[in-house]
DNA sequence: CGCGTTTGACCTGCGC
DNA sequence: GCGCAGGTCAAACGCG
């Protein structure tokens, strides 16, 4: 038995190989043949290993089952690598189009207007052409009280940047405005939600730009790829749970803090509120996802001038609370390179839930993520003076430096964010 | 012993 | 000026 089933594992690798070779219009006759000789070959070292002529015609009949079974899952797979294939070429197409799109954005940037809106959609179906697609795009995400569990596998990406005024906003919206949003994605996706949304608050030029990250996370902190060191604890008036404070020891000097504080609503939810910018290299990691953050975020920018452009719920929370607001909304599976391990999952065709955990669990995907913010920062932040391209902002970031602490603990990430506006400004220590 | 965390004290900004 | 709340400091403590 042993046997049949080594056999049966290398007979799948051998057909998976054989499939990655295979073109995508290749014809079932093909397979088929392919499956005859494996069948074929097969039931001969059956008989070599059993040795017993009276088993031939049983061993036959089992394997001609076996057979059968194994085809249809290849014909499965095949079918699932074909339109994974797709899934990426149309991933990398958009991607490339974005790219494109970004160029000319870059060179209207001087034209500032504080709210941009930005929609990336990961869906093999759409592509961003204009902004028709993006309102629909937005409104699909806007209306959220649709919350239909078909778009369970959906991951949901948004990174919300805010020019603010600076004053005291960030405790009256982290209790208005985040409560709401968090639940309204709550909704959406009741199970595995796996949305990000994180706010960029930049406030004036003198001031440091922060991000929160609203995260669904089992353990204390995230893994973000950066060590931290924690300096000090307290427990806000508004939320009993204990906010913690973080320095970035990645370098000395470093001025990027962090603070970590779970939600009061959903306790699985955690805050991470990123403050200033890197003075170092980030971990690989990190660094490639920061990049590609930064720039897909700046990607497909709409004119604030069109009210469609905006969603529901974004207009209706956001803009009657600053009117200076730039959200972006990045749903995922997010047009990525292929070169990153995570995937967009939903291609998959079997039915797993685990994938979206997959992807939000990967540790790169929550380093790259974390790491992107700060560097969003730090874009925005120089683009408030002067406008920079990507590629200044990601040459930045590069490095050879791989420091990750921690290990892959957490879990889920849903995620949902608001904005922060801050506070003193204290210099650099 | 070095490093990181804990925790109470202290500082600062803001509203009244 | 006073009180409050957020943020930071630094001594004490724990751990490897
Ligand atoms: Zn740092």
């Amino acid at each position: 038995m042993e046997i049949d089933l080594s056999l049966k594992i290398e007979k799948e690798e051998a057909k998976d190989s054989k499939m990655q070779e295979l073109d995508d219009n290749q014809n079932g006759k093909e397979a088929l043949d392919f499956a005859d000789k494996e069948d074929a070959s097969m039931a001969a070292i059956g008989e070599v290993e059993d040795g017993a002529p009276s088993d031939i015609s049983l061993q036959d009949n089992r394997n001609t089952q076996e057979f059968s079974v194994l085809r249809k899952e290849m014909n499965r797979v095949k079918e699932e690598n074909k339109v994974l294939r797709e899934v990426v070429e149309k991933t990398m197409q958009d991607y490339y189009d974005l790219q494109m799109k970004f160029a000319v954005v870059q060179q209207n940037n001087h034209q500032e207007d504080p709210r941009i809106f930005l929609s990336l959609h990961g869906d093999e179906h759409q592509t961003i052409q204009g902004n028709s697609s993006i309102v629909k795009n937005l409104q699909k995400h806007g209306s959220f009280p649709l919350g239909d569990e078909e778009d369970e596998e959906e991951l949901g990406l948004s990174l919300r940047l805010k020019t603010g005024s600076g004053q005291r906003e960030s405790e009256e919206e982290e209790n208005h405005e985040t409560p709401n949003l968090a639940s309204v994605q709550n909704k959406l996706h009741p199970s595995q939600l796996s949305a990000i949304t994180a706010s960029h608050a930049v406030s004036s030029p003198n001031r440091k730009a922060r991000v929160s990250i609203r995260a669904r996370c089992q353990t204390a902190t995230m893994n973000d790829g950066c060590q931290w060191r924690k300096y000090g604890q307290k427990i806000a008036k508004a939320n009993p749970c204990p906010r913690a404070y973080y320095r970035c020891t990645v370098a000395p000097g470093c001025p990027v803090r962090k603070q970590v504080q779970r939600c009061q609503e959903d306790m699985s939810i955690l805050i991470t509120t990123y403050e200033g910018s890197h003075n170092h290299p980030l971990p690989v990691g990190a660094t490639a996802m920061a990049a590609t953050a930064s720039a897909e975020s700046s990607f497909t920018l709409l004119d604030s001038s069109n009210p469609d452009g905006i969603p529901s719920f974004s207009r209706a929370s956001l803009l009657h609370q600053n009117p200076h607001f730039i959200n972006y909304h990045m749903p995922l599976p997010l047009p990525l390179p292929t070169a990153f391990p995570w995937m967009p999952s939903k291609l998959s065709a079997s039915n797993n839930g685990g994938n979206v955990t997959a992807i939000t669990s990967d540790p790169k995907f929550r380093v790259a993520v974390a790491a992107a913010i700060p560097s969003l920062i730090n874009k925005e932040t120089h683009a408030a003076t002067q406008p920079i391209p990507i590629a200044s902002s990601s040459s930045s970031m590069s490095g050879g430096r791989e420091i990750e602490s921690g290990s892959p603990k957490t879990n889920n990430w849903v995620l949902q964010s608001y904005t922060a506006s801050h506070k003193h400004i204290q210099p650099s220590p």
